[in-house]
Order: structure tokens, then sequence, then C-alpha cells
DNA sequence: GGTATTCCAGGGAGCGCTCTCTCCAAGGTC
DNA sequence: GACCTTGGAGAGAGCGCTCCCTGGAATACC
């Protein structure tokens, strides 16, 4: 039960508890860490001192000493070069299931030690900002979801020595950890799949190709494919949100209108594709099949239902949480990977 | 150009700055600050040692003496009693273009000051976590989206003394600023645009009860329909998400087949109401006329797009930030409220 | 030329906490 | 009973910064 101060005053201090309690800052202070040391008559006497004052610490004071804030941060990162596009970046990410897995995975870990975990867009213009943010060191580290092998912040994240954890492999070689899927392996799943229901022209739709995940899927497709004598594969690219997925596959279509199998990058453009294909007429799955990425609740929110590409996300995020804890908590510079297996779900596109 | 210090190396600090330009620690502590009794030259001398040393300030040494910490959080509440849905939370939070638009308009006003917006999920089970978040003066203020007249929290800021912004009139009167739209208003435009083109048994599919917002928008179409004669007005609940949107819209034409005209209290959930009436075979909008409300990027994804009730929410968002800018400027205690207007948009479902 | 005024850099206190070190008291050992 | 060990509380320094106050140099005024 705290007593609510009227408005305005400052809240307790250290200091102010211990004087209620009769005893000094120090054993105060020890009773707020769980210090065991402590009599535990004294130990109820400042509890009580505690609730009667409604003392909170100061986090300011505490982090100057500590070095610690116990938060982290989700940084989701956008290059210099995808700013200019139809949906803003922002509309982007708050509207792909994506990134709400990402977060309850994380927090799974990161509740029960205490840790706070706060969301931080990072379009290219306000990277600085961001950037800036973390330096001031109002986290101890951070989840970065980066998306393009052009991406600067996780070098510069990785030059201020500031703890982090990427989402996927990154493009350029760095000393960082990081999580990821077995994407080829993903794509592979899915090419086979549509071969053995029995498709023979197959296209893809894939990501942003300046996403190495995006290429890890294009190229996986392909080169399950090519086992298989497919030597050409059309592909047309979009950037993970419905309409790009609605219009590559409007553009797929019109090139190639033999096209009796499709392979999307996730499934949101998968649900785009589906749109599309209702528009041009064109049933699914008996006239197209469609394989999505992701197993995002959006699979199943579309008709007919997604078959789809499963990454386990709430896995992966609560391993990066992991990952990023062990690397604040002792300052081991050995960065680890983890990877984890896809697997296709059956459902009614394929 | 900032040199990267070797990994472990703490960040140099005020004095090592002051040392490195042969001033004192206050000449350098002006400079950063911007203050403007500084000679130039000593000015220059200190920005060079700045950059040389690639020195960023200490936010906790700051904010302990400045209790600023130029941060604000954006909360989004979830009342206990909503937590057992079909979709989680965090999946509904992050997908709902709504949010995106709220972060988008306040990161307008924000940014501009400097000032840093982390976003904090609050559903219920965490909601001690991160009021002991907001407690510990991690931010100087929080613009809280909160749903249910239920919610402790707006309570609980007030309480506290931590400057906030609710982005809805909340359910009981608090002395607490907020933004808002006219949203039996709203419900109006929509009753009469169906109405006015010629339907006669019009239903409602409402937001979680619970909700002022929601409230409202069912009174206001309530309302209106009165004027107009139509005493009995069908509705069902749903709670903004796509599925729950078809579910009621499934219901609602159980009970009510002769239904013609529609309004749905968010684009999302109209969009669900439009899975389901394509289900149904009930042609859109020739047979049922559908109107949503947000005006929000799902209304332009769906087909028939949607007709819709306009909501500002970027504005919205903008001004929530601009109320708290002020009430954490100044200690000043008495809450202002805006009222945004919201307007029809016309497309191809009614 | 001497004194009053202005300007601007430096010195120092102190924000609220943690953490080490010191110290006292109680218990154990011979 | 004198000495040593141990458990547990208090004292004090210091984290890195801001901000007030002081003081010296430069300028203005009589």
């Amino acid at each position: 039960m705290t007593s609510s101060r009227p408005d305005g005053q400052r809240s307790p201090t250290l200091e102010e508890v211990a004087e209620w309690a009769g005893v000094s800052r120090s054993t105060v202070s020890r009773v707020i860490n769980g210090v065991s040391t402590v009599d535990p008559e004294l130990r109820e006497l400042v509890q009580r001192a505690i609730d009667a004052t409604g003392y909170v610490p100061n986090l300011a004071a505490r982090s100057l000493v500590t070095r610690r804030t116990d938060s982290v941060a989700l940084v989701v990162s956008e290059p210099d070069d995808r700013t200019e596009q139809t949906e803003p970046f922002l509309n982007r990410i708050f509207t792909d299931p994506f990134l709400g897995r990402i977060t309850a995975g994380a927090l799974e870990v990161l509740r029960p030690e205490g840790i706070h975990l706060v969301i931080m867009p990072a379009e290219s213009p306000a990277h600085h900002h961001v950037l800036r943010y973390l330096r001031q060191g109002h986290v101890d580290g951070v989840l970065l979801i980066s998306s393009s092998d052009e991406d600067p912040l996780p070098q510069q994240l990785c030059d201020l020595g500031i703890p982090a954890v990427l989402s996927a492999r990154p493009g350029k070689p760095l000393p960082m950890s990081y999580v990821d899927v077995e994407q080829q392996v993903g794509a592979k799943l899915a090419a086979e799949h549509l071969l053995a229901i029995g498709r023979h022209h197959l296209a893809t739709i894939s990501g942003p190709l300046d996403m190495p995940s995006s290429q890890d899927r294009l190229a996986g497709f392909r080169a399950a494919l090519a086992v298989h004598g497919h030597a050409y594969v059309p592909s047309a690219a979009g950037n993970f949100t419905r309409a790009s997925g609605e219009q590559a596959a409007r553009e797929l279509f019109a090139a190639h209108p033999e096209i009796d199998g499709l392979f999307v990058a996730n499934d949101l453009m998968a649900e785009g594709a589906l749109q599309a294909l209702r528009d041009l007429g064109r049933r699914v799955p008996e006239e197209v099949a469609v394989v999505g990425f992701d197993n995002s609740i959006a699979a199943l929110q579309c008709r007919p239902r997604l078959t789809t590409i499963h990454q386990p996300l709430e896995e992966m995020a609560a391993e990066m949480a992991r990952l990023l804890l062990a690397r604040i908590g002792k300052a081991d510079p050995k960065p680890r990977s983890v990877i984890f297996h896809p697997r296709l779900v059956k459902r009614e596109s394929a």
C-alpha cells in the first residue's frame, strides 16, 4: 500500500526511508537490493518504512553507480534507400504481425528478469536520434531488427561497444550474436511441396533484395527447383506489405500466365497475392497453389487459408533476449548464433 | 567524426573532455548545453575536444540533477477483463494500423524537440511492471492509450503525479488532459450516409463495450437513427480485430438476414465483416452497404474499398504530444482537452 | 587614475544511490 | 578470562553531471 504523495512533491529518498525506520541508508539499500545479511526483524521494519513512504528507487542515481538501467531496446531499423515507399515505415512495421510476435517472445524472457523492453522505430532519417538514445545509456543493450545489408546500425553498435543481438544473419560478417531461421531450408520445403502436389510452372514473390533473408529464401527456392530440372523461375520483389504482394502477383501473372504454383516470401504479401488472383479470376488452390512464409495470424485470416512455412518467431525473439542478457552480464565478447528450423504448415492454399 | 573506443572501456567524462581542451568542466558543460556566455574561440576548441574524445553525456548523471530524461513513453494499456481473448494482446496492437499512426503523429512533434519516444505494451498482468518503469523516472511523461473505463492506470498515474495525456475521454472524470474525436458525430455521419443511399435495415458492429469510444459510437449511431424513426438497431460487439468483425457479422446476419446497411466501429472489423459477407454470398454494396471507422490503410486494402469515417489519428497524437510537453514544462495542473472532427470518406462499400 | 560595472571562466556543492571499508558486539576457542 | 572469529550495521567516498557563486580580467565611467 503506497501512500500517494501530494502533487509536485519529490519522491522520498533512501535517506528519508532510513530516518523513518531509524536505521542507516545502507541498511535500507540492502533491503531494497535483497542482500541477505540483514536481520529479519530490521528487514521487516524497513519494508514497512518503504511501504509507508511510498519509496521508489531513483533510477538515475542508481544507474549512475551501477551502470545498468535494467532495460533493453527493441530497435526496428530501416535503411536509407527504402524510405520512399508507398506505405510509410511506421505503418508497415505496425501492421505486420511480425513485430508483435517478436515483442511477445522477448518479453517472455525479459519480464521474469525484471528487465523492461522499450520499442523504438528507427527509420533512416531518425537513425542518429535513436543512436543518441542508445549511446546516452538509456538501455543496457539492444535487440536489433535490421532489414538491410546496407544498414550501418549493426556496425555502429559494434563500434560503440553497445551490447546487441541481431534478428538475422548480418549482411556483412560482424562480431555480433544473432538468431536466424534456416531460410533456404524453408524455401526448399515450399518448393518441394509445390512440386509434390503436381505444379510445374513455379514462380516466387521475394522480399526486398537488400535483405539477406530475402536473398536466402529466393536462392533456396531456386536451388531446390534447379535440382528438379527447373532452370528458370520467374520472380518479382515486394517489400513485405500486402499491397506489394498484390502488385507483384499482378506483374508476375501478366508476364507468365501459365504459373500454377507460387511461393511468397511472407504471409502478408501472400495475402495480397491471393487478392490479386481473386481479381484475376484464378481459383486458389485449383488453378494456382500459393505457399507463404511466417505462419503468422494473417495466414489464418485470408481465404483460402494459407499453406505456409512456419518460423518460430517467438522462440527466436526469446533466444535473442537470452543471448543479449548473457552478453550484458559478462562482457563476454565472443558472439554466438542460434539457428532455428522452419517447417511446412499445410492449409488450403496449396 | 567520433573515434571509436576500444571495447569495454568507459566512455569519456566531462572532466576528460575539459582536460583535453584545457578548460574547466563547467565550460564544457556550457558548450554542451548551448549556454551563450562562452567565448566563441573556446567554444570551438571545446567542440573539437568533444569530437576527438567521442564524448556523449551520461544520461544518468544528468537526469539525477535535472530530473528530466528527455523521453516519454507511449503506453498501450489493456484492462484485466479482456485478457482472455482469441488473439493475444500484442498480436492485436501490432496488427492494427492504429498504433503506427499514433506513433507517427507523436514522433512528428517529439523528435524536433529532441525527445525520445519509447513504446510499451501494458497488458494487464504486466501493469505493475510498466508502472514501476514509469515511477522509476525513466521518462518525463506518458502518452496513454487506454481502452477500458475500468483501466486503473490513468488514475494511478494521476495519483503518482506523473504527467500523462490520454488518447480518449477517460471513463471516469479525471483531472487529465486528453484528446478525442467527436465519436457520436462520426457515427451519425455513418448513419445518415446509409440512410441517404436508401438503406432501411441498419445494424452495427461495435467495439468492446467497456470503452467509452465504443459506447459513444454505438450511442451516436442509435441516436441518429432514432431521429429518423428507427427504434431498434441490432448490434454485436467485437474487439476491433478482423476476426472478431467476421464473427460479429456472421452472428448479426444469422439473426437478422434482412440487414442491408452495416456500420462497423473500425476498419479492421469492417474488413472481417466484408469477409463474412463474401462467404455468405452477399454482394457489397449492392445487397449490403458497409461503413467503417478510422480511415486506416486497411480501408484501402480490402475489396470493395471501404467507405469509412476518417479520424485524424496522426494529428490527434501530435496534439497529445504537445499537451504532454506543455504539462511537463510547467507543472501546470489544469488539464485541457482537444476534440477533433471526423468526416465521411466515400469509397465503394457504401 | 581610481572605482564601479560587466563578462565569462572556474570552483564547489550536491543530486540519490551503491559499495567498500570500518567498527562494534556476540559467540567460540583454548 | 583473554583472544580470535564472525555477523551485521554504519560511515563515507564517489558515480558524472548541473548550477550557483565567486573571482579576475576587461571595459566603462567619473
